[in-house]
DNA sequence: CTAAACCTTGGAGCACACTCCAAAGTCAAG
DNA sequence: CTTGACTTTGGAGTGTGCTCCAAGGTTTAG
């Protein structure tokens, strides 16, 4: 396999094949005479490795470190569930906030009268959220 | 009001307030003689008003764009509106994403048996989510 | 008068994960 | 043998919103 099949196989582009590699994700494959990457079908799981892991958000450094591990021939089982508790809690705060921000929006929406609201006075003013009890 | 003194009262920094001139969301303020930056007190409030808008998410550039509004004397509440729908439309769309995933880690993490978990067998693994399923 | 604390500028650097480039080499089909 | 599609490399660029820097000028307190 060369890189483009890689990448093909794996829904990746060439070029992100190559940055892994340059990080550190991928090991560098074997090369033929004439200097080519050639993969072997390890290679494309690894890659779907990585994509797993940043379905769920994790950054490649954290994916690194998985794969790291797994390299030692040990299950990456446990560090994989720390980082994964860890993202768990992050994605909680995320979605209070986002959750909080969507209410606030609302309530922001249903205010602006559209029609024939103040000039610019200024101090007080659409965005700012202390001003959604203008209105 | 000199520069440190803007962002202290706005909550940002003296290098926050500078990148904002450069980048067009603060116009640039009369100078003293010796050429410091001499701000008023609508500068303030102007800060105030990008800080608004980053706290719903929107992007300096779509802030610039109300600010260019206000700035004609109209109320930006139409383009606000605007960008508020749309910015919720995303924010709903992000959310439901989020919740998905967090569902999908969930079981993730309850299947991680810890504990004896296999050694590396290539194909099949903890993170992606075609693995929810070994086990 | 001096020292500290401010201010000025243009430009570089950071985090993140790519993405694109030029210049040169290689390979397969026709 | 030529053409076109591949490959190689190091390095630079993307977007976002800052953040820090050096080298110099200004202001203020003691």
């Amino acid at each position: 396999m060369r890189v483009a099949e890689l990448a093909q196989v794996a829904g990746v582009s060439a070029d992100t094949v190559r940055y892994y590699e340059r990080v550190g994700l991928l090991r560098p494959p074997p090369r033929t005479a004439s200097g080519y990457r050639a993969y072997d079908e390890s290679a494309a799981d690894r890659v779907r490795f990585i994509q797993g892991g940043q379905r769920l958000g994790l950054r490649l450094r954290d994916i690194g470190e998985l794969l790291a591990v797994r390299d030692t021939g040990v299950c990456p089982c446990e560090p994989a569930e720390e980082l994964l508790t860890r993202r768990l809690a992050e994605l909680d705060a995320e979605l209070a906030r986002l959750a909080a921000l969507r209410a606030e929006m609302v309530r922001m929406i249903d205010a602006l009268p559209s029609p024939d609201c103040p000039p610019p006075e200024p101090g007080t003013w659409c965005p700012p959220g202390t001003d959604a009890e203008r209105r």
